[in-house]
DNA sequence: CGGAGCATCGAACAAGCGTTTGAAACGAGG
DNA sequence: CCTCGTTTCAAACGCTTGTTCGATGCTCCG
């Protein structure tokens, strides 16, 4: 069998994404890990190799799924709304945020994680993420690019990276909102990507 | 003396904080700081007592120094422009922007670590800063109130983290933008202060 | 000179680290 | 039934971690 949630591997893969999001990489320890998953310690390197390795399929379980997710919504933001900046943003924010949801399968932690890896200066993971999923934040250059007309290409660069670390932000939920007691946590995520969409359209189209 | 950088206090939090820039906290060992800071390294635990406790102090440093700067600026923004949203803006992003220049006492080290703070699920580093330098953000809030008036609390408490996060990364500059070769590191800087400031006018404003 | 007080030193501590080992358990196919 | 390849196991490997220790050097004051 591949993909249950039963077989060592795919229990190490969680144990390690949720402790990695919590304690950060080098933070959390293969003993913390194995003992989580309820799983022996030689496991690790038996199905993984290293630590490191470890760490890199943490990553690629998830970054195929959501990039995907985001170049398909962008393909059908750009046929249903044409030239609709809004639709565009949709598109980049939404998968990624949709992640925090996604408690059973452990995408909460990995939005973390990801957050974390932007934060730690390892060059290998920041290449490894540049080289396998740059070229998505290209296409969206491209699309923003078509949406807000006149909008010199140095800007569009500058303002691509706020809106990219203002969504980091919103999804590790660091700063200052808390979600509101009455309110759901599928509320509050639709609130945050509302709110982001329409902040990141008025920064992006700023004269 | 108090503050030179010659006495084995300081060599150590500079060295510190070099580290923590690069490898994190937890992926920095106090073997590496002593290392680098030329000092024994028994000399951590005798003046800071603990790791943890030279984690805090090598915020606390820096902290103190760029809230009073940020609050100064606001006091003068709002008597010279009331009213005025971008110059509360450049009040907020100017002084931690301008770290990133002062290499020479290390400051740019320092906004890495502060990035890498946010990301690290430290919860007794997060209240920390906030039990010590929240008052800097709330005034902050306040003074923004009054230049886009109608706009409701929750959405700006929202946009504000937006501000935040977009800061953080244009600071650690993750993100695409590269500094091009032509121009000098304080060029760079004030560019990425006026496009921030652009930006995140723009959407505080948005409708 | 002599002792007090602070700073620095090399050396050691127990604990935890990532990794490796060799043997035991397992299910499938001859 | 027995063997083969795969997976899991307890135990140990050598090494690094944060921290502590007692001794040594230093400076200042009586």
């Amino acid at each position: 069998m591949s993909t249950t949630h039963f077989n060592t591997k795919e229990r190490i893969l969680g144990a390690a994404e949720e402790l990695f999001a919590i304690h950060g990489f080098s933070g959390t320890s293969l003993r913390q890990v194995t003992s989580r998953a309820d799983v022996n310690i030689a496991a690790v390197n038996y199905h993984f190799g290293s630590k490191e390795n470890l760490v890199n399929e943490v990553f690629r379980r998830r970054m195929d799924d959501m990039s995907e997710k985001r170049l398909k919504h962008l393909v059908e933001a750009r046929q249903a709304h044409p030239g609709n900046l809004e639709a565009v943003l949709r598109a980049f924010i939404e998968p990624p945020l949709a992640l925090t949801l996604d408690r059973q399968h452990g995408g909460a932690a990995f939005v973390r994680v990801l957050a974390r890896a932007f934060a730690e200066k390892n060059d290998g993971l920041r290449k490894f993420l540049s080289d396998n999923y740059g070229h998505v934040l290209r296409e969206f250059a491209k699309a923003i690019a078509e949406c807000v007309s006149g909008l010199p290409k140095e800007d569009l660069y500058w303002r691509l990276d706020f809106v990219a670390g203002a969504l980091t932000y919103a999804m590790a939920d660091f700063g200052l909102i808390k979600r509101p007691a009455g309110t759901s946590e599928k509320q509050h995520c639709e609130k945050a990507a509302q709110q982001l969409v329409r902040f990141a359209a008025a920064g992006l189209r700023a004269g």
